[in-house]
DNA sequence: AATGAATGAGAATTCATTCAT
DNA sequence: CATGAATGAATTCTCATTCAT
């Protein structure tokens, strides 16, 4: 209770004000815990920074994973479509602190972080995507590789211009065929190469 | 003289120990300026950081332009090849600083930045790209509007990943290869859609 | 208890070295107390400076009305007498002190005050004297308003100019005497004018 | 020239924002001088601040001398309302900048008076009146001294009150003649007493 | 476990003063 | 004589952290 009053208040200042006005004064204030009970529960403001990704991370995790299973059977794409959907869900729900907690400050706290070094969710799939590559689009190995990052670099990159930077007006459909265009069309090409 | 110290100093701090080490006495200290002299050239660290990103967007711009110029009467996908390709050299010259400028610390003195409001080079040609798209591949006015923003956000992550993450093994044409692979990619299967 | 010892500690630097040496990091090594508890207490050393000041009008303020109090029902002569006796005795205790807080600073957290506006204790009897002087002198009203402040304002000036700064050689009963010549002297010559 | 600029610049500061606000750089900016030129004319503000006290006591007992010179021969009341007019008219030509040079800042730059020491205009004529009142009204000479300190604190007081203070609502006629109630009422009842 | 007063290192900022030009 | 960039000591203020209760 006192550690979800904690994580709860950081991410609100975090979004309100970033992290220069994150204080663990303040985050124990805005929480209505002692500034002596945070200490009782985390080491710095970092570690919530952290623990607030770690959290994030696992529920992002959770839904990719849901909806991999949920697609077993189906086709390379369809299976992709279901992450890139899982994916920008995940992000509508609380764009601006996904955003903060990955992109901009993706370092604070990181080396607290070090336990789960691969727990970005993005990265957990590369392996399954290098391996669909290889066997649906005939890829060799090392490019199959390369294009994973790409792919993912492709799907954060598109999903955070619509939901932080709202640089584009489309709707949630709309903006998942948007990604998958920009998918497919990179990976269809790429085989064409 | 003193000015471009201070900006190079800050620049080292910022990828060095980042923002947060970020203080006035140390940019001074590193300089070999007095912290007197910071003040009577900068208000704030935020001021340095905001001049730096001034001066780095002067230069892409006029890298891209440079190479927009040379490029002119090819068909757009040469075109487009020699703004990525320009792009690419601009990141490659000191990617970290680059990242940090425009991803990381890009609110860090943004209001102090107002002057020139839409300096960000990438959005300089969205309106070009725009009416490419719209000539060349006929594309409706609104749908080539967001696929020009698509289009940039490809070329600026696949660039950010490949420079400041190193997450992908190509050698500089190779890199501008994949970046063309995707935007082309995108805007062919986007056009047959 | 730390409040005591910072407002005691403003009270001597002042005193000792003016305005201009109060310095927070002064006020507090002064008073034991460390600068972070200092600022736990007060946003300011103006905000000290008023607390002072509003303190020290609480005493006089209560100094006087238990002044007239006690000469309730006696003549006017008598009861400004009980005034000016009070005052006196008021300055008596610190008179650099009072004149500090009402004179030479009289606007330093000023503004900090603003609380209790009229909580200068020479203002709070305006009223009273007014209506006497009305009833036992058959002033004007607005003549009253006046002779009300020049009143006070005699009664001020005198006692600063004895106690303060020394320069009449006077006990405090012939001090008193002379107050209430000059006060007397001026109204009812005022009178029969 | 160049002093005559500083020290109206520093007026000026000192008028609309205090003492605090007044800095040697503000003070050259202001009069337009380079900084550097400040410091061949003056060895700091505070000798900047006690000459302009110096200049403003030079025309006020300019002021007084010539009233005194006219009145003389007539009476003593008429000596007395003569330098209570010539005091007023003194003061209501900048009384916000006799006050602060007087009062509110009278121990800035005062051991940087010294080789004036009794420039005061008021002080100038103690022994004039002292003489005057053995003379006339039969005071004994210590009596005398210490009223010619209470006349002088009177009348300074009360013009302080009206013209800085601005307590009272009189014009200037008006307010000479309440002055002089208050010093003859004062020195007539004395005299009886 | 919870509290919150106290601490003091450290960061931002100002400003009197110097000195080479 | 005038200039103004450079200096750095001094000041204000914040905030992570401790510890007695």
């Amino acid at each position: 209770m006192t550690v979800d009053a904690l994580l709860e208040s950081t991410a609100m200042i975090l979004k309100e004000s970033g992290f220069d006005a994150l204080s663990c004064n303040a985050i124990a204030e805005r929480a209505g815990i002692s500034i002596g009970s945070l200490y009782q529960y985390f080491a710095s403001k970092e570690a919530i920074v952290a623990e607030l990704r770690r959290r994030h991370f696992h529920e992002v995790n959770h839904a990719l994973q849901t909806a991999l299973r949920e697609a077993r059977g189906q086709s390379f794409v369809e299976q992709l479509r279901a992450v890139v959907a899982a994916n920008v869900r995940s992000h509508a729900a609380d764009p601006e602190l996904h955003y903060l907690l990955t992109e901009r400050y993706r370092d604070v706290g990181f080396d607290l972080d070090a336990v789960e070094p691969k727990s970005d969710p993005t990265l957990l799939y590369s392996d399954a995507v290098t391996e669909s590559l290889i066997r649906e689009y005939s890829y060799a190995r090392d490019t199959a590789e390369n294009a994973a990052v790409v792919v993912f670099t492709l799907v954060e990159s598109l999903t955070h211009m619509a939901l932080v930077y709202n640089q584009v007006t489309l709707d949630e459909p709309a903006l998942i065929d948007e990604i998958m265009i920009a998918a497919l069309g990179y990976l269809e090409k790429r085989a064409a190469h």
